[in-house]
RNA sequence: GCCCAGAUGGUGGAAUUGGUAGACACGAGGGACUUAAAAUCCCUUGGCCAGUGAUGGCCGUACGGGUUCGAUUCCCGUUCCGGGCACCA
């Protein structure tokens, strides 16, 4: 009987939809695992090689689940909105809906092919209003919204209001862009506007003035993590920085959480720390430094205060707001010529050139540990955002600090006895604290450091400032707060409108508001954001409906945001819309949400590090202070599948003999160094077969290579070859569909996981795909005589079969657990040679063989489990455990080792208790002739492994 | 510069976490069946040396040390590749 996988695949994916096999509905009986994978971004290439690695990772897990008797939740979907559907429209004048909507269908056409256990019933959509009604909900909740440091949580802002009437910003410990102090009284005699401008500093999402990355060439702001390298991560153009009003989200309120959650979840060490990295936690304190001659003065920011006697100068960054107030008329002219230069620097010019520049302010701060007046300098290596946009500058023992004094001639002074600052500070923080008062100089205040290690210092600074009133302990986070506004137009409008210059929501009954037609994508004239060119697009009070933006009075018809959302907006919470996706009343029901709680296993690349997995972290943590997500972490377990690169093929053309023929000529891999002037070109790799050129398809390939000529090695041509990113240009994409056409989806699905582990990057690389085919058509033949007919035989299995079978049980279910899928298929192939050895044709170890391949190889399992006269799905059966009493060995083989030299072996009948083993070693003829005089001291038995023999 | 992960045959990768290194697969070589090819099956396949042979010996997990009876695995140092962060005070 021939494998005929076409029609057998066929046949069950029919199968499964007509009996909604996949379709998963809460029940409290059974244990619920939510499995989840990235949604992919549909783009108009439709799927490589390389996407389906980790829905198949995350589909054999999801099916090993269910045969374990978990009600297993395994959703797809897709994130659609995105930059490059609004590109394409913005060139070909084509609504992103449409190519959205195609690229999807292109998509899910090709992800049925490999044979998930999705439930399509639960798919999602961001795009759809629908889905982004729960996304501009959120967002008018996090409006609403302020985050209470006391209590750790976000709370209702008209807590805070109520705060305010009654004590103003006293006894406030609460999330803030800066620190404002008002009475009550003066709060309570502020008109609306105002009150709406002072909430805006606690909003947990909020209108701000802040610097952002703006890209021109994309012509809107980007998130940090969308820039790299001071360039677009999408498309590589320049990126600047600019002052705007723009949406952000306070997510730097929930440092802290997001920080301490790492710990409780179980997520690979390096992505944890990309994270703790981006958190930025660090801890110090803020000292606060009098002006010379004015009771006016500022706050730096340092992890150092032990070095507080090594400071000899101060420095400000240029954006501070400080730098106008300590600038003297006489250094005015400098200064501004200073700021001028900064401004026009970009992002990239700062990373690329690192050189010292800087600026003497004209003014003077006194040390409030030393009384000495230190310069006042402004320089662009000092950063605004971080910190107070301040800092002592302690050259001996910070490399910034150093390279800025030796470039000024300012003075180093060293802190450590023994350090030597003549060539490069020293930052280690380790040594005996010296100079802390200097010798000889009259103490300013009653306090030292001499003496002191390092650490030791840090805290009795710390103390003392505490003590003083000269500042205050200080926790810090590099984590900025997201910027939340996009001047796009393919992204989640915004439910506000502005009434007045006062933002206001969009009731929650009306939403979702939805995105408005415009007949252009590109920003207005007047450099708005495109939803300025949507007509209708103002709001009316009196009606509560979007009408069009000619009628806007700003009485009752007022304009509504012409901001969009960013792409993790519609991806922070998808997974909690998958628990119940068509529900109309909220995001996700109570019940559902108490059922399925968070995700169990999330699989995904490692890219969205920091973003879309801080994002949503962030995202739940706020939906769970809400009380509508009842788990502080979204994603139990999460796995990085690595990228599959592509692997290109070259073909080497023979320049100067193509010149004289006329016509190409190319020479084989292996004779390629016997010409001087060769060019390789990258070739198709889908006319190539094990780095073979199909020479006729290649002909054909291009018009120019038609009349080719070839010299060849052993009758074939040989490419060569180069692992690359998978791209068009370089002609080495390889699309699923076609995998599946030749090999069947069976193969595609066990032949990516036998690559190696998922976790691991590697080339795809078809060379080894023949294998996995023919490791089925094996395991096929297995269940059929010769003669076409079913071979299983009733009756009990004998010993060996056991063995075979219950080795195979044991390793495949602990390989699934560690997601070690590449090991799991070897032992398949082990055991099918094991069982075809033995004739094995019992139906019993056949029906369990269906089972433990279903996961791995669904269609094939299907087909089996039916032939074995099964009239359900194999999905239904139960995953077999195993028997640990068919696995003992016959005999046990100890290894015994003498000095790390000789070692023999002896073999004991299975279940020698350790004294017989013990005793036989002690007495065994060989061991006198290899021990010699030395005496056996000890002997560890470790039962089914070695003896350790310890000599003296 | 800092942090993290890694380096094993011609290739992808195994190794029960300190216990016979190279499972499984690909590729290569040889053979069987066949007029032939495809398909299928069998044997060999880390390197070097000795032997007609069964077999035996030595070397071998990037490099150099160390701990141990025993190290791909643990420790120290070096080189190389990959990922993250990068004026974060």
């Amino acid at each position: 009987m021939e494998y005929n996988f076409r029609e057998i695949e066929q046949k069950w994916h029919q199968y499964w939809v007509a009996q909604q096999t996949y379709k998963v509905k809460e029940d409290s009986a059974k244990k619920k695992f939510y499995v989840l994978n990235m949604f992919p971004y549909p783009s108009g290439a439709g799927l490589h090689v390389g996407h389906p690695l980790g829905y198949i990772a995350s589909d054999i897990y999801a099916r090993y689940k269910r045969l374990q008797g978990f009600n297993v939740l395994n959703p797809m979907g897709y994130d659609a909105y995105g930059l490059p559907a609004e590109q394409y429209a913005i060139q070909t004048g084509q609504h992103p809906a449409v190519t959205t909507e195609a690229n999807i269908a292109r998509y899910r056409e090709q992800l049925d092919k490999i044979g998930f256990s999705f439930d399509w019933s639960r798919e999602v959509r961001t795009c759809e209003p629908g889905y982004y009604h729960w996304t501009q909900w959120a967002f008018q909740q996090m409006f609403g919204s302020f985050y209470c440091n006391k209590c750790q949580s976000a709370q209702p802002i008209e807590k805070l209001v109520e705060h305010f009437e009654h004590e103003g910003t006293a006894n406030l410990d609460v999330a803030q862009s800066e620190e404002l102090s008002f009475t009550a009284n003066e709060w309570n005699s502020w008109d609306e506007k105002k009150h709406s401008d002072v909430l805006m500093n606690y909003r947990i999402a909020y209108l701000g003035e802040t610097m952002v990355n703006w890209c021109p060439a994309l012509g809107t702001v980007l998130a940090n993590d969308e820039v790299v390298d001071g360039v677009s991560e999408r498309g590589g153009y320049p990126v600047e920085q600019k002052k705007m009003r723009q949406w952000c989200l306070r997510v730097s309120a929930y440092a802290q959480r997001l920080l301490d959650g790492l710990d409780t979840i179980d997520w690979t060490d390096s992505i944890k720390e990309t994270q703790r990295n981006w958190i930025g936690r660090s801890e110090g304190a803020e000292i606060f430094f009098r002006l010379k001659e004015s009771d006016e003065g500022f706050t730096i920011f340092t992890t150092r205060a032990d070095t507080m006697f090594g400071v000899t100068f101060m420095v400000l960054a240029p954006e501070s707001e400080l730098v106008q107030k300590v600038t003297t008329p006489e250094q005015k002219a400098e200064v501004e010529a200073y700021l001028a230069y900064v401004k026009k620097r970009t992002e990239r010019d700062r990373i690329s050139d690192k050189k010292v520049t800087g600026v003497f302010s004209g003014s003077y701060a006194i040390n409030p540990f030393t009384g000495e007046s230190n310069p006042i300098w402004i320089s662009e290596y000092v950063l605004a955002g971080y910190g107070t946009g301040a800092i002592m500058a302690v050259p001996a023992h910070d490399s910034r600090d150093y390279a800025f004094a030796k470039h000024f001639g300012l003075p180093i002074v060293p802190l450590v006895e023994g350090c030597d600052v003549s060539e490069e500070s020293f930052d280690a923080k380790e040594g005996i604290v010296c100079n802390s008062p200097r010798a000889g100089v009259k103490p300013y205040i009653d306090f030292s450091l001499n003496g002191l290690t390092i650490k030791e210092a840090i805290a009795a600074t710390k103390q003392y400032v505490k003590e003083h009133h000269l500042g205050r302990v200080k926790v810090n986070y590099r984590l900025r707060d997201a910027i939340f506004s996009r001047q796009r137009y393919w992204g989640e409008p915004f439910p506000v409108y502005y009434k007045n210059g006062i933002p206001t929501m969009i009731p929650e009954e009306c939403l979702p508001l939805q995105l408005p037609e415009v007949d252009k994508f590109l920003p207005t004239e007047t450099g708005e954001p495109p939803l300025g060119n949507a007509k209708k697009w103002a709001w009316n009070e009196a009606t509560r409906t979007v009408v069009n933006c000619s009628e806007i009075d700003n009485q009752t018809v007022f304009p509504i945001e012409l901001n969009t959302m960013p792409g993790f907006a519609g991806s922070s919470a998808y997974y909690l819309r998958y628990m119940d996706p068509h529900n109309d009343k909220a995001l996700l029901s109570k019940e559902a949400d108490a059922y399925w709680q968070n995700v169990d296993l999330y699989v995904g690349g490692t890219e969205h590090a920091t973003g879309h997995l801080i994002y949503s972290r962030f995202w739940n943590k706020f939906l769970k202070d809400l009380g509508v997500s009842v788990c502080e972490e979204p994603f139990k377990k999460l796995v990085n599948q690595g990228m599959i690169q592509g692997r290109s093929n070259f073909v080497y053309r023979i320049n100067d003999l193509s010149h004289e023929k006329g016509h190409p000529v190319f020479v084989s891999f292996g004779l390629k160094d016997n010409y001087s002037d060769v060019t390789p070109i990258h070739v198709d790799v889908n006319i190539v077969s094990a780095d073979v050129l199909n020479v006729e398809a290649f002909k054909a390939w291009r018009p120019e290579y038609a009349d080719s000529e070839f010299i060849l090695e052993d009758g074939k041509y040989v490419c060569g070859w180069a692992v690359e990113k998978m791209s068009k240009s370089m002609f080495n994409v390889v699309n699923p569909d076609l995998i599946v056409e030749r090999f069947g989806a069976d193969t595609l699905r066990l032949y990516e996981m036998f690559l190696g582990p998922v976790e691991q990057s590697k080339p795809w690389d078809t060379n080894g795909i023949d294998g996995c085919h023919r490791f089925l058509k094996k395991f096929w033949n297995l269940y059929w005589t010769k003669d076409g007919q079913i071979s299983a035989t009733e009756g009990e299995p004998t010993k060996e079969e056991l063995k075979a079978l219950h080795k195979l049980i044991k390793k495949v279910t602990a390989d699934i657990e560690e997601f070690s899928y590449n090991t799991s298929i070897a032992a398949f192939m082990i055991a099918v040679n094991e069982l075809q050895t033995l004739k094995c044709t019992n139906k019993q170890v056949l029906e369990q063989l269906a089972i433990l391949i279903a996961p791995f190889a669904p269609h094939i399992a299907e087909e089996l489990w039916a032939v074995l006269g099964h009239s359900t799905s194999v999905c239904d059966a139960q995953w077999p455990s195993f028997n640990e009493k068919y696995l003992v060995e016959d005999t046990v083989k100890m290894m015994v080792a003498f000095n790390g030299k000789t070692r023999f072996g002896i073999d004991f009948p299975a279940g020698t208790d350790n004294a017989t083993i013990e005793a036989t070693v002690r007495s065994h003829e060989q061991t006198p002739k290899y021990v010699g005089d030395k005496q056996i001291v000890k002997i560890i038995i470790v039962p089914g492994r070695m003896i350790n023999i310890v000599v003296k």
